[in-house]
DNA sequence: TGCCGGATCCTG
DNA sequence: AGGATCCGGCAA
């Protein structure tokens, strides 16, 4: 069995929804000055295209949002609200605008702070603007299988803070790890 | 070029 | 319930 292995190219090109549920219990991985810092995702949400309202990505190809529409496996982070940043990986084959907003992740190793949440999760490991377009296949940032997956079961919501988005705002695109404790809202 | 509002979080 | 505090997208 092989331990703490790098997703490959192919995990992030495929549907969004398939990718958000695969990502959780995966760990999120990030070296910086020589710390690692690593953490479990217990808590997704997919925005699959630029047909969903709710998605960044439907405002079309722009500065903001072409990061979205680039190569799958690649991480999009936005700040918002002038103080937060938001972490998302990129999914689908390249053009289709689809990404996994990382909501909540359980620490595991170098991690301190309050994790619940996808603006306090990038605070406690260290993400922020500088990671916009950083390819999660690099060595000093990425996500990997976790050394023992352990079994859990998927609970699937509509998504949070995207009320604006008329249909898309009740669209059940929201996964978490059920009666996981570091879950950031019910 | 100006304005509106946000995939949030904290405090009262 | 309200404020903090940038910046992207769109109207003008």
């Amino acid at each position: 069995m092989k331990r703490n292995t790098k997703l490959p190219r192919a995990f992030y090109a495929r549907p969004t929804e398939q990718v958000a549920k695969d990502l959780l219990g995966k760990h999120l991985v990030h070296v910086a000055d020589g710390v690692e810092r690593r953490a479990r995702i217990v808590e997704v949400e997919a925005y699959i295209g630029a047909h969903d309202l709710a998605s960044h990505s439907s405002k079309g190809v722009t500065a903001r949002t072409s990061v979205m529409y680039g190569q799958p496996g690649h991480a999009y982070v936005y700040l918002i609200y002038g103080m937060h940043h938001c972490m998302n990986v990129v999914t689908e084959p390249e053009g289709n605008g689809a990404a996994v907003l990382l909501r909540a992740v359980e620490p595991v190793a170098g991690v301190e702070g309050n994790t619940r949440g996808p603006g306090l999760l990038c605070r406690a490991l260290g993400i922020d603007k500088r990671f916009n377009g950083h390819d999660l296949l690099s060595k000093d940032f990425y996500i990997a299988e976790p050394p023992s997956g352990e079994r859990f079961t998927i609970v699937t919501r509509p998504r949070i803070g995207v009320a604006y988005a008329g249909e898309w705002a009740d669209a059940p695109l929201r996964f978490y790890i059920e009666g996981n404790s570091w879950i950031s809202k019910k």
